[in-house]
DNA sequence: TATTGGAAGATAATTATTACAATCTCTCCT
DNA sequence: AGGAGAGATTGTAATAATTATCTTCCAATA
């Protein structure tokens, strides 16, 4: 299940959207697109690369790496450097920021209400885009720790 | 100048810190160290490799990585990974955020208040580290556009 | 259905980062 | 002051992520 659009409808949405930006529309975008949009666990290109070839044999990684990079320049997903060594991808729903567990490595949506970060001027730069990334131990791994 | 502590107490406190975890000061280590103390630009490690060529001949690009990861263990610089592609470094002064200019592609600090992201724990999640990257236009490269 | 511009695929190239082993250099102790 | 030993440095090689290139293929449109 989706976190930002009403069931069955996720993949309507985003198909109409890459249309209206003049986007051809392929076998192996949309296969990106159906992964990302019922995805909760932040891949990596290598993990969606691999969980696509069983079913789009054909596919390759190029593909899906520049991909990736269209349907975030479209505003479908969004790129985190959370992990320094690869990057892994969010789709793009109600803004939210993002927690590193430094134990069992999974990257974890948080909410957190910050109005300062609501601003479209920041002293004196002008904000586009906003990546939190928090570093520590998620809730998961304290629970179990503290037996 | 640098931001955080009177000028020309800058590298005794450092090494102070340093003597107290028990770490060894060898010229490499105070070159990287001195290096990053006067520094604004959040340099990469090719940045500071290059750099210190020219004064220690000898230094190697190896040495710049294990001694910056030394660096950020002791709490003294921390990496920034708000660039995709290459991780970027920073003294550590009193906590600020970062904004990279998508113009003049360089990495401003930015200061923002922000309770929540004082908290120590956030939705049950231990945080230990924060980075806020901001993505935009810096407020130089704003003023030249509108000319 | 034929045309055509853009997309996919394979591969190579580039670049960042890490691993490793031999050598060197501090530091500390006598 | 001198030497032993721990740890640091270096150069190189290995790994891994990402990008570039070029040929082939396919989706969209008339």
């Amino acid at each position: 299940m989706c976190c930002f659009f009403p069931e069955g409808q996720v993949m309507e949405k985003a198909i109409e959207r890459l249309r209206e930006k003049g986007v051809v529309l392929t076998h192996q975008r949309l296969a990106v697109l159906q992964f990302m949009a019922h995805n909760e666990n932040h891949p990596t290109v290598a993990v969606i690369y691999r969980a696509l070839r069983k079913k789009y044999p054909t596919i390759s990684q190029a593909t899906v790496y520049s991909t990736l990079q269209l349907l975030k320049k479209v505003g479908q997903v969004q790129e985190l450097s959370i992990r320094g060594d690869k990057a892994c991808f969010d789709p793009m729903g109600k803004p939210h920021y993002h927690l590193f567990c430094r134990k069992c490595q999974r990257v974890i949506d948080v909410n957190i209400p910050c109005p300062s970060l609501r601003e479209k001027l920041l002293k004196g730069h002008r904000v586009e885009e906003i990546q939190l990334y928090l570093y520590g131990v998620c809730a998961d791994c304290l629970s179990t720790a503290e037996e």
